[in-house]
DNA sequence: GTCTATAATTCGATAGAC
DNA sequence: GTCTATCGAATTATAGAC
């Protein structure tokens, strides 16, 4: 691995644990093994080095989400893999962690990714609940829009829970009661029609 | 107002707006009108000051909580008065915001009254919800712990969704979809019966 | 590409006058 | 109680040698 390439992990690295705010060129440089001259050569600065940084990740974390999201299950099925697949829960969320922070959001340039992220991540759930409306898993009457906002919020705000007390079992906790009350959509004299998906 | 009462309101403002990891004590200073002397004066260091200041905001918070809990009006409607209640919601959550923050999260003394707050709230909205089945307003099979857990989640990653996208659109749908979640759990034959709270 | 030297500014605090 | 002076370290670079 070459340094720069070093240098954007370890930019990502902090970013997660430090924030923008809280990370500074001397400690990725540290991180990284490079030196000031390594870093000021790849990057104009600390703002372009975090872009390329945070680009990468919010790229990465909807690839995650797209691939949980897409595989050949049900509705619920699906949401049910995005929302229990392993995580460092007390670390946070890459991405959200960096919507709390003030040097970020008040820069056009870093914000950008960020809700561009947010905002594809919360259209294909809302696609995914309309599927699942579609084959009866859900109520006609729920706005897919309304419900992948809460399912996207559940899961950040679970990652806010668990740092507070400082333990994965209020995540816990927050994950099992959304995936309850989707569950309780679908009423047990109206069967889930399973394969339904792949009719022509 | 007396300078220290400056100084705790300023550190607060700064908390909410930049974290502990970006307030510096010259930019508390400055923006209670008070000098070094005043502020290292009244207070041993940074860190005694945010403590105290971290404290007030933990505790009207859950005051203000309590009180939209206890109104007296079936569980559902307690709920969606506390989730509906008007909120800065661009500026973030003042209590949510410090448990992304690294220096608070790694400092005990800090966290403490973070944890404090979460851990309440979870156990007050718990037993709303439990009063909410009692009154067949939930599924009896509903496990109040983890909806209390989803239904604060949903409120903190709210928050999320908006800052991302610079926007309360995200925040509001969020909270509908949990609200159109929560409600659907009573079902139309299964008449709520308000007023059953107040029986002898 | 990477290194070292330099630098203006800010950070977080201390000391002592008033 | 509040003010000013001072301080060592860290921050965010820039300059120029190699």
């Amino acid at each position: 691995m070459d340094a720069k390439e070093r240098l954007i992990e370890s930019a990502r690295e902090l970013l997660w644990d430090r924030g923008y705010v809280g990370m500074s060129p001397k400690a990725i440089q540290d991180r990284a093994s490079a030196g000031q001259g390594s870093m000021y050569h790849h990057f104009e600065n600390k703002e372009a080095l975090a872009l390329t940084a945070i680009e990468r990740s919010t790229e990465e974390l909807y690839q995650a989400a797209k691939n949980d999201l897409a595989s050949p299950h049900t509705a619920i099925e699906r949401i049910a893999a995005y929302l229990k697949r392993e995580r460092q829960v007390l670390r946070g969320c890459r991405a959200g962690k960096l919507t709390q922070d003030p040097d970020v959001m008040a820069n056009p340039k870093l914000r950008r990714p960020l809700q561009k992220m947010f905002t594809r991540l919360q259209q294909r759930l809302a696609r995914v609940l309309e599927e699942g409306k579609m084959t009866g898993e859900f109520e006609p009457t729920m706005g897919a829009k309304d419900i992948a906002a809460t399912v996207i919020a559940v899961l950040q705000g679970a990652y806010v829970l668990a740092r507070a007390e400082n333990s994965v079992e209020p995540f816990d906790r927050a994950i099992r009661g959304v995936l309850f009350l989707l569950e309780a959509q679908t009423p047990p004299l109206r069967p889930k029609r399973k394969g339904l998906r792949n009719r022509t």
